[in-house]
DNA sequence: CGATGGGTTGAGCTAGCTCAAAAGCGGTGG
DNA sequence: CCACCGCTTTTGAGCTAGCTCAACCCATCG
């Protein structure tokens, strides 16, 4: 698989969506062959990024969407005084850089928590092609859409759920997301630290540790480590949905 | 949609975004003549809401996006379980609707906080004219970029900062926002209540109040009821990037 | 094996919450 | 013009969820 430099690098050989299994996760459906042809002619490269290494950085300029086609990325921003808030932890599907369109630069970090393949598609590229392929832009508009409402959805846990709330939420739906990939509904492997996931809640790290403890002790789910297999994917809902403030 | 409900009506007369006042803000600029002539044509009506009444709602089906002429909105989601949180507040030359997008439904209530006029474009149209004004598209995609970016702030604002903190950085983004609309710099009308701003914010309304009365016993603000002018600006900065944690 | 980075657990603290009371403000009707 | 009502805001007093600080454990890896 070519030569891999320190923590990521650019492959020059041709990669075509159309015989990707993720497509339908982040390609439109319903195109012709011709259509899928061109679409197949956006992805210029993949990239490679190993654990730790970063897609790219807050202030390096944006050139790309990237296609998440293996690994596991968390993004971050980060106050002036050095402060840093995890936005969301991104899997394989789903499409990363939408931050940078808006000043042609990036205003968040994007590291990968595990090694990692992204298809690279370079955004004028997309721009021209949807301009002529109404499902490409129709599609874009909806990955963008849905990224705006899942942000709402993380306002709404960070602005009014407690804790156990907010870690419930947090299972639900990293299984959920797992599961529309072929993964268990109940078993999952935890990428990212205590620390990344409370950082992403809104919460410390021990407040993290505790809440998992409790659920445990609860029977809710099993948690060794970063192993956790849930137990009463109902009571978890419930406990969602408690408002119990 | 359609029909006209108790608190806003549609208005079929026509409107030109060539001789408004806030083209700068809500649409791309460089056109020349017959793209602008174009784009005109995609506000197909207006529509008045009165205050307290609502844009759209969750749930209602999602054909157009909005550009707010007069008035000021919030945006709210709420859970299953009935509680709810703003997830923006929205002022003269600011685009709403985004959300509903994704699922052709609307996934938050818009609702005016005062009496407000909003031009209304049907998505289909922007869709088709941004397949052939190529600035259109831009713009259309920069505006939903910058939404993203917008909520990546506030995630960073209710997952990582204190009360102080959180007020001081809603204060100073609002008087920018009015600034970039001729307002003063120091002086501001708030439209909502201190409830809203503690939805908002992730505070509850007394927390609110109380850390304004203490801005006020500090000398950074002068508050009297809505109505608050910034003493000290730099001091509301520092607060934001204090670290104190 | 020792070092290192993550994870767990305990003990005490505190920012922000809850509950409660009272006061200001704006509209309405006599 | 005043009295009243409903809504918003302020302020006080006490409480608690989640934080801080600290110790310890466990797994991995050179």
């Amino acid at each position: 698989m070519g030569k891999v430099s320190a923590s990521s690098s650019a492959h020059a050989f041709k990669v075509a969506c159309s015989n990707c299994n993720l497509r339908e996760l982040c390609m439109p459906v319903g195109l012709n062959d011709q259509q899928m042809q061109r679409i197949d002619d956006i992805v210029a490269t993949r990239r490679k990024i190993k654990r730790g290494g970063s897609l790219f950085r807050n202030g390096e300029a944006f050139t790309s969407l990237f296609a998440i086609r293996t690994g596991f990325f968390k993004t971050c921003v980060a106050t002036e005084d050095g402060r840093d808030q995890v936005t969301g932890f991104q899997m394989a599907g789903e499409i990363i850089g939408l931050d940078g369109i808006v000043n042609d630069h990036h205003t968040c970090d994007a590291v990968a928590l595990e090694d990692a393949e992204v298809c690279v598609m370079p955004f004028d590229r997309i721009e021209e092609l949807s301009r002529e392929v109404t499902p490409l832009q129709t599609h874009l508009h909806k990955i963008m859409s849905r990224e705006i409402v899942r942000e709402h959805g993380v306002m709404l846990l960070l602005g009014s759920m407690r804790a156990e709330e907010r870690l419930a939420a947090f299972l639900l739906n990293l299984v959920q997301r797992l599961h529309d990939r072929g993964f268990s509904q109940s078993e999952l492997v935890l990428r990212m630290t205590r620390e990344e996931i409370g950082s992403y809640l809104g919460l410390k790290l021990e407040t993290v540790s505790r809440t998992f403890s409790k659920f445990a002790e609860d029977g809710l789910v099993e948690v060794k480590q970063r192993h956790v297999r849930i137990l009463d994917t109902d009571a978890l809902k419930a406990i969602v949905n408690s408002q119990q403030a």
